[in-house]
DNA sequence: GCCAGAGTACTCGGATAATCCATGTCCGAGTGCGTACGG
DNA sequence: CCGTACGCACTCGGACATGGATTATCCGAGTACTCTGGC
């Protein structure tokens, strides 16, 4: 999966916990809904318990459910569950300090970014998982 | 490189054609500037010089240059010369359309992307290169 | 002294190898249900 | 007939291979400067 498309596998899986409430859905089950395999579906539902959105249960007739109903879900949280910090990266490698674009380069950037974020992030905002509700 | 790190790198490129304006300048000077190797500059520039933003002259003295002046060319178009479509992916694989959820989430997601996508191009369009000169 | 021509150095651009990250597979840990046995 | 205890099936979570994509290296094509030889 390229990575940008984590946000929308994300939204997928909490609509589906959201439809099929309050039962308690396999990593298998909503594999299958997003034609992947469910240990990709796992490593990103871990992001979202650690977020506090989702629980787990082991063992028989375990599976993930929503912790929070589905409308007090924002996209923002979602996406800052998943820990993508930013849309756009800096620089992997630090650009050459001794070139006097290279020191400044990375300061204004992240003034840059950090502004779209925030644009971004009150866009996701305003948009919730019941949106998605069939 | 991450693969959202290529806007970063492009602007940097960029504003270093345009403090060295009217030198051209080569890949490997580019190179030690952003701090990587010569031929993921080269393979950059190609999108850029493809979208009218730079010229390109081969041999002794040869190198990249500016096409248009800096306060003229916007992070907007930079962002599109990369082809970088949206921000945002859809599912890689597609789901599946048994489900009612897997039925409709990629055209509902669809609509909410687009509307972010227009938002971040305005932001970006405010941006111009010449607001990274140091 | 001046001009012409060939050589050389430097550049980009594409083809090919190497490395790295995302994905897929496997195995262990934990939980709840079902069943069987004893009272 | 009822309760308890054991076993089994199903689930998540982490460790280890695999494949594709990104990155780095190499070689070819083109251009302008320079140097040398002849006039």
């Amino acid at each position: 999966m390229s990575a940008n498309s984590k946000l929308s596998i994300a939204i997928h899986i909490l609509t589906l916990l959201h439809v099929r409430r309050p039962e308690a859905i396999s990593s298998a089950f909503i594999a299958g809904s997003v034609n992947t395999n469910p240990v990709v579906i796992r490593r990103l539902l871990a992001d979202l318990v650690e977020a506090g959105l989702v629980s787990t249960q082991k063992g028989v007739n375990g599976g993930y459910q929503l912790k929070r109903s589905a409308d007090s879900i924002t996209l923002a949280e979602v996406f800052l569950a998943l820990k993508e910090t930013s849309v756009f990266g800096l620089h992997v490698a630090k650009p050459n300090p001794l070139c006097s674009v290279g020191k400044t380069i990375e300061s204004k950037l992240s003034t840059v970014y950090n502004q779209i974020d925030e644009t971004l992030l009150s866009s996701l905002n305003e948009k919730k998982i019941s949106d998605f509700t069939p």
